[in-house]
DNA sequence: TGTACATCAGTGAACGCGCGTTCACTGATGTAC
DNA sequence: TGTACATCAGTGAACGCGCGTTCACTGATGTAC
């Protein structure tokens, strides 16, 4: 069945989704190897078998998950009209059942985390600029400096619906990042039930 | 001298500040309690004659210094006309220098953990508003939407600029919000060094 | 004014616990002859 | 084709350490008489 090195790599992999999804939950200090590993199903003491340390599961997780989010948004950027990719890509990074889910993007859970280990920020930053790049296609004028204000507001907007402590607060946050981000005149609708659920 | 009351009080903020610093600086879970009471001068046995417990600590922490930056917003937004009074604070939150600091807004250094603590986030509900509040004053039109997506920007911004590994991209984010917050045809300066330097 | 006692802020040793990491091991799979 | 050995993914006990919290204590300050 499964070649040596097929199956050791699959086991490493299902070690990266679960950090991926703890860590996102729980922030990176706030989840221990151990718990990383019983998700994966697994003991703790085979982790070093995949892992350096705790610190470069980290780095991998972060550039794992921003690059996966910066794949879908080029992709979608390349397919179909410009107007209609942007408001793929903004209507499910904002939509609000996604947001108060541990599924958002990961500049928004770990942000701060990953900006406070050198090695993390390191990994991330070429996907970082894939993001950019792919929503400098669809924005009106493909000004670079659009999609840079794009990203932050779209950022800010989940970091602090995510904070609030009311749900109309945050919907509102997220609406308004909404109707900022897109083209005038198009309206924002909350249900993305419609567009793909893996998109990140 | 100090009435007695009056020293447990000062004790009382050495601790909240010193806190503050190092929760910045390294994230709530990445620092200990004796670190906190040992930046504020104190051995660590002392800590739970002022606080019941590091997440109580945590919740007043976010709490205060999220109060702290309202006021100054709400100050200045009610001091001389609304143009100055929001290119000051854009211009002052947008600082390179000040983003790459440990003094930056707590809603990008400590947004995901405070969203992750109930306590905190509750605790922190109301400076929220009131920094929207005071950017609605300040902003042309007086409309509540256009704040929230001020706020988003800015935020978003700090933390994508403290996320970056390029120093260039980092400023380019912070332009970019500035230029997109403040009014067309304002030129955004980065030395904020006139600004007062206790704003946050 | 001076002594005796109470209060109270802060000390520092100790607690149980969970962390990141190491390591000797097991048992299943792959390879050699 | 069958046996003997090597490899390798994963186990689970153990390590030293630092965490959050407790507590008996000290020594300075404030109050009573």
């Amino acid at each position: 069945m499964a070649e040596p090195t097929q199956r050791r790599a699959e086991t490493r992999q299902r070690i990266l989704e679960a950090a991926g999804r703890l860590f996102r939950e729980h922030g990176i200090d706030g989840v221990g190897v151990d718990a990383v590993m019983k998700e994966a199903g697994l003991t703790h003491g085979g982790f070093y078998f995949h892992f350096g340390s705790k610190e470069a599961l980290a780095a991998e997780v972060s550039q794992s998950l921003l690059e996966r989010a910066a794949k879908t948004w080029d992709e979608i950027s390349r397919s179909g009209d410009r107007h209609a990719a942007l408001e793929r890509i903004v209507r499910y990074y904002l939509d609000p059942e996604r947001v108060a889910s541990a599924h958002c993007c990961p500049l928004t859970t770990l942000g701060p985390d990953v900006a406070r280990r050198s090695t993390s920020r390191k990994a991330v930053g070429g996907a970082l600029r894939g993001m950019l790049d792919a929503l400098t296609r669809c924005l009106p004028g493909r000004k670079r400096q659009r999609a840079l204000t794009a990203l932050s507001t779209m950022v800010g907007a989940v970091v602090l619906a995510r904070l609030a402590d009311d749900p109309a607060l945050a919907e509102a946050f997220l609406d308004a990042a909404a109707d900022s981000v897109l083209p005038a005149g198009r309206a924002f609708n909350h249900t993305a039930s419609e567009v793909e659920q893996e998109q990140v």
